[in-house]
DNA sequence: TCTTTATTTGGCTTTTTGGCAAAATAACAA
DNA sequence: TTGTTATTTTGCCAAAAAGCCAAATAAAGA
């Protein structure tokens, strides 16, 4: 623990929280190939166009993806590092624990 | 993409979403040096022993902590893997922006 | 058994999210 | 300038989360 300011404990919370929704994760799982502007990624996860533009301004609040703006669009790109391997090792235990659910249910 | 089950990422997100909170934060950090009872977490805290409880069944149910009772005492443990690099590199990112920010203020 | 200690659960209030729809902005083209 | 497309902002409402208190539970000891 040691010495661990409010500041630095809120704004770390702050980027698992912006982590933590079904949508955003698929945009982060999106932008890891490159990236987008706001009509793919609606185009993508289907809601309306305003929810998805909500969910990537808590996205870059949180300082994971940052915008460029060409022409008029909004190109969002992944800027958190040491995400994918955190990422993929979450899935990955997810789908351990899923697929031992799964075998419970068998029984 | 490809194929994205809602179910897992529904959990995945779940996993983020525990870690989304400042208290919960410290709970995860305090586990990293082994297990805990509630009342050491609750003193380092410091808030109501029942929202400690709260926050540890939150971290209970997205599987990033086991509990194992001992007489009187329930003691927590970190079980998911792969956080350590993850939380270690999320707080050097957000150290490093907060002390940018100083940077920008000074000017 | 009665008491104490540790922890969880239920109830309640306040705050924060999520999502849609409508209005506002911004850039570009006609 | 006017219209068009892309995106953000605002307002509103329902749902979920947070936090506190009080009550319930469970193990251990007197």
């Amino acid at each position: 623990m040691l010495i661990y300011s409010k500041a630095l404990l809120a704004e770390q919370a702050k980027i698992f929280k912006a982590l933590g929704h079904p949508t955003r994760l698929i945009m982060v799982h999106a932008l890891q190939s490159g990236e987008k502007c706001v009509c793919e990624l609606q185009e993508l996860i289907g809601d309306d166009i305003s929810t998805i533009s909500k969910h990537l301004s808590v996205l870059k609040e949180a300082g994971i993806v940052s915008v460029e703006k060409r022409g008029t669009n909004m190109y969002y790109s992944l800027v958190l590092c040491c995400l994918e391997t955190f990422l993929s090792c979450t899935a990955e235990t997810v789908r351990r624990r899923l697929a031992e659910q799964m075998e419970e249910l068998k029984k």
